[in-house]
DNA sequence: CATCCACAGGAAGATCTGGTAG
DNA sequence: CTACCAGATCTTCCTGTGGATG
């Protein structure tokens, strides 16, 4: 029997509690005593129209500043309009530079073009299916309607899913376009067979013709590439340069005038979303994020004008919730590993892999939790290192040996205070006083 | 200039999870 | 029930190393 690790349980406790009030349960809000959703559900003084429009799944009828791009894909796919395989494309560009809005346009054109459908394009994100199998399931379950035909989401072996989705592909008759959004993350982390099966897939499809497009963030993603592999996708490549300031202003106009009443904008609200974002590697993302937040606490607290200050404001706001919300999402080990580092803190705010490990022993033992080995911790301060959490650089002090260098990158007491709102807290909590003093 | 510290981090493989299939 | 699958997570074992120090 094998041993039943505690943090298992635990783990599951202290999960998403984010409930977003749909437009829809606005609607039964009129009944005769007040109800308590009555002061959210305000007059519509800010937004005139759905506020999705301003999120980045919104794919809108032109793309300013992306004309040169779409033509390079529209004549790349307009092949497949004559019965002829289009070439493979792979698509380069920063987060929020329209690849994959310009990508989702052309297959939304390419769908209404003819009456019976030429083209199936298949959307992949591998960021959501991240590994071979989970791809293969996704494309498998999107040619199949009934429910408990689909394929499942373990248990088959990875030949028999994908000689399935070769028959799927091959029942349809047509042209499939498969588009692997995030495809580097997929490289990354599984490798790149099954780019190497699917690039030579049409050896085997008689009725059918495979493309593919490629979405990656990193240019460098191919050199990951078996060398067969690399030449037979990179046929064609588009690269998506960021956005400058100006641009993302033309952007934002675009959209804030499907969303907003007229005259709520203050004039310097969207050169400043602009500008911001044109910091961030001109990510059109962050812009439009911006200004709905900013729109949203200005309706919130029922003003009928989005000022600057309502903008400075969404960033922090932004800023601040994707890091609680990596918080809260951490695994337990991990979470137990960064309440080492912030019991540390409170002594010494620079610390080795040593010192780090020697705190999360003691508060394993503390809290009833069989540690994890040296190697797996140096690991999981690399992972937090990664998502912003933590800096953690190596460094060397000569006889006192190399080691990793680490320190808090996040507010220590807002940290705390969301890591105990996790199960942890009734151990941390009882266990705190003794933690400290085994540490002298 | 060799030594040596305290790890870094690669490789391989064990263990576990949540499944299918016979 | 057993055999098997893919993938995640973790351990064991290992070689490599920057630079202060004797």
């Amino acid at each position: 029997m094998g041993e039943i690790l505690p943090y298992l349980y635990l783990l599951k406790i202290g999960g998403r509690y984010g409930f977003s009030m749909t437009e829809q349960s606005a609607v039964n809000a009129h009944q005769p005593r007040p109800n308590i959703f009555d002061r959210y559900v305000c007059s519509p003084t800010i937004f005139r129209s759905n506020r999705e429009i301003l999120r980045p799944s919104y794919i809108p009828s032109s793309l300013p500043h992306r004309e040169r791009e779409i033509d390079q894909l529209a004549a790349i796919i307009s092949i497949g309009l004559n019965g002829d395989r289009p070439s493979n494309v792979l698509v380069f560009g920063k987060t929020g530079t329209g690849k994959t809005a310009t990508v989702r346009f052309i297959s939304n054109e390419a769908s209404r073009m003819t009456r019976e459908r030429k083209i199936e394009f298949l959307y992949v994100n591998c960021c959501e299916a991240d590994t071979n199998y989970g791809v293969v399931q996704y494309m498998v379950n999107s040619f199949i309607t009934n429910p408990e035909e689909r394929a499942p989401y373990n248990g088959w072996s990875m030949e028999r899913i994908y000689t399935l989705f070769k028959e799927k592909t091959e029942q349809l008759g047509r042209l499939v376009v498969v588009v692997l959004d995030e495809l580097d993350r997929l490289v990354y982390k599984a490798g790149d067979d099954l780019l190497y099966n699917l690039s030579r897939i049409n050896d085997d499809l008689k009725n059918s013709k495979l493309s593919i497009i490629g979405i990656a963030n990193d240019l460098k993603f191919t050199d990951f590439l078996d060398a067969r592999v690399r030449s037979r996708l990179g046929e064609e490549r588009i690269v998506f340069s960021p956005y400058n300031a100006g641009e993302l202003s033309d952007i934002l106009r675009d959209r804030a005038g499907l969303v907003f009443q007229e005259g709520v904008l203050d004039e310097d609200v969207i050169p400043l979303c602009s500008a911001l974002a044109a910091q961030e590697h001109g990510d059109a993302r962050r812009a439009l994020e911006l200004l709905r937040v900013a729109g949203e606490s200005a309706e919130r607290e029922r003003r009928t004008k989005i000022t600057a200050a309502d903008v400075y404001r969404a960033k922090e706001k932004i800023e601040l919730d994707t890091v609680s919300e990596t918080l809260r999402t951490l695994p337990y080990q991990s979470k137990i590993l960064l309440m080492s580092i912030i019991i540390h803190s409170e002594k010494r705010s620079m610390m080795t892999t040593g010192d780090v490990y020697e705190v999360y022993r003691n508060l394993c033992n503390s809290v009833g939790v069989q540690p994890l080995t040296q190697r797996r911790i140096g690991d999981l301060l690399s992972e937090l290192d990664m998502l912003g959490i933590l800096r953690a650089r190596v460094r060397s002090f000569g006889r006192g040996g190399r080691t990793k260098e680490v320190e808090l990158a996040v507010p220590i007491n807002e940290t705390r205070d969301i890591l105990a709102g996790d199960e942890l807290l009734k151990s941390y909590r009882t266990s705190h006083a003794r933690v400290q003093t085994t540490l002298i």
